[in-house]
DNA sequence: AAAAATTTTTAGATTTACCTAAAAATAAAA
DNA sequence: TTTTATTTTTAGGTAAATCTAAAAATTTTT
């Protein structure tokens, strides 16, 4: 059984080593809002535990345990914001915090009977893939917008950035999941683009396009 | 803001109040399955947050601002086992637990939309009330079972026992919440009571009868 | 009103998750 | 290949919530 904190590093590991496989000190630090030194400590209890290997100065890996176990709570972060925002009309940009809460109430049950619940959703509010209980992620097919070329077409499926402000901007500009964009023009002196949403042509900044990812329904 | 731990010991309190004025700090530590000398540790911080009132040697009672917060938890604890068993379809044995550690998920928006969500429940599965969001309790009218005289009738309303024996004891009688009865008799010998539950004839053991309330439709 | 039993508190430790400051290892630049 | 910069670890300490053992206060019984 992992303490709440545990549970939080082993998230933060397995989330940065989605890009780099080793997965430095500063780096955890940063994204747990803690010092370096308190890290070292951490990741040596989870050493012990068998949940990450580690070599000094060398950065840490999740071992297979560990990995199953940070997969599990990013299951049940991306449940309950589907929960919250399905079931409690949240709005995509108010979910995260209380799901960092929700995602570390440990009954498995309640898991598997919300999932049903929910209708065993396959991907979260912002888009980002659900596991189902076997740790398994359904095969996604992703491209960002901003390296989408004139004239390709899409769905909006996800986003890579979660901040409220960039959450909240998007709503404004009514780019919302599900929605369909057709690419018509790319600006040469800011690199932002003009997209065709709702049969109205408007222009994002460089900036937004590269956190919108879409489910390219094909080329030009 | 309180801590997870200083959240329990209050409610805690505010039960063990429920039955005498003065709360001992023995009968804390029982409740909360901890040593006497770390609740007098407890108490003394509480104290120190204005969140009880304490005299050494004398025992506690809350103040109003901590009456408030239990009450707080208690609303949530009650409102999270709603959800579990009227939407997630729990049964009323299995919800203790993880409401337990529901109850202390830090967001006023949540309960809120919680609470909605339910339809404003008046009472969570075991029949107990559930304060609004003011902490204000409906006025209930509950009389015990054990307390009927031979052709009384009510419903059942609630339970004064909540270990999960005792619920699925009643579940296999049939005395869940709703439940009409009628009292046919009561037998000397052991104190057990006939009832009278969806036309058939059943017998109820004093202990059993002791921990159902009843919402007396008339006397006989 | 003593003596005995019970309750409660203090004193001193332990564990977990932090911290700062300084040392050591590694990586980058000159 | 030194020197410099960055990263990481160690050493030593703090605060919260626990504990055990022993002392003190209160209550109950003789
Ligand atoms: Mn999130
Ligand atoms: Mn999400
Ligand atoms: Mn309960
Ligand atoms: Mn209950």
């Amino acid at each position: 059984m992992q303490s709440y904190t545990e549970e939080n590093y082993l998230k933060t590991i397995y989330h940065l080593a989605e890009k780099t496989t080793n997965v430095q000190t500063n780096a955890i630090a940063e994204q747990m809002q803690t010092k370096p030194a308190s890290v070292t400590d951490m990741i040596k209890k989870l050493a012990e535990k068998g949940l990450v290997d580690y070599i000094k100065y060398q950065g840490v890996t999740l071992t297979e345990t560990g990995k199953n176990t940070a997969i599990d709570i990013v299951r049940k972060h991306r449940l309950w914001e589907v929960f919250l925002v399905d079931k409690l009309n949240f709005k995509w940009d108010e979910v995260h915090d209380v799901a960092e809460e929700l995602e570390h109430i440990k009954s498995i049950e309640l898991i598997e009977r919300l999932d049903e619940f929910l209708g065993f959703p396959k991907a979260d509010p912002h888009g980002d893939p659900i596991p189902d209980k076997n740790g398994r992620f359904a095969k996604t097919q992703f491209i960002k917008l901003i390296e989408l070329k004139i004239g390709d077409h899409g769905t909006i499926t996800g986003v890579t950035q979660h901040s409220s402000a960039f959450l909240k901007h998007l709503e404004k500009l009514g780019l919302t999941l599900g929605k369909k964009i057709q690419i018509s023009d790319v600006t040469d002196f800011d690199g932002s683009v003009e997209i065709l949403l709702s049969g109205k042509q408007i222009n994002i900044s460089r900036e937004v396009a590269k956190h919108i990812l879409i489910s390219s329904n094909g080329k030009n």
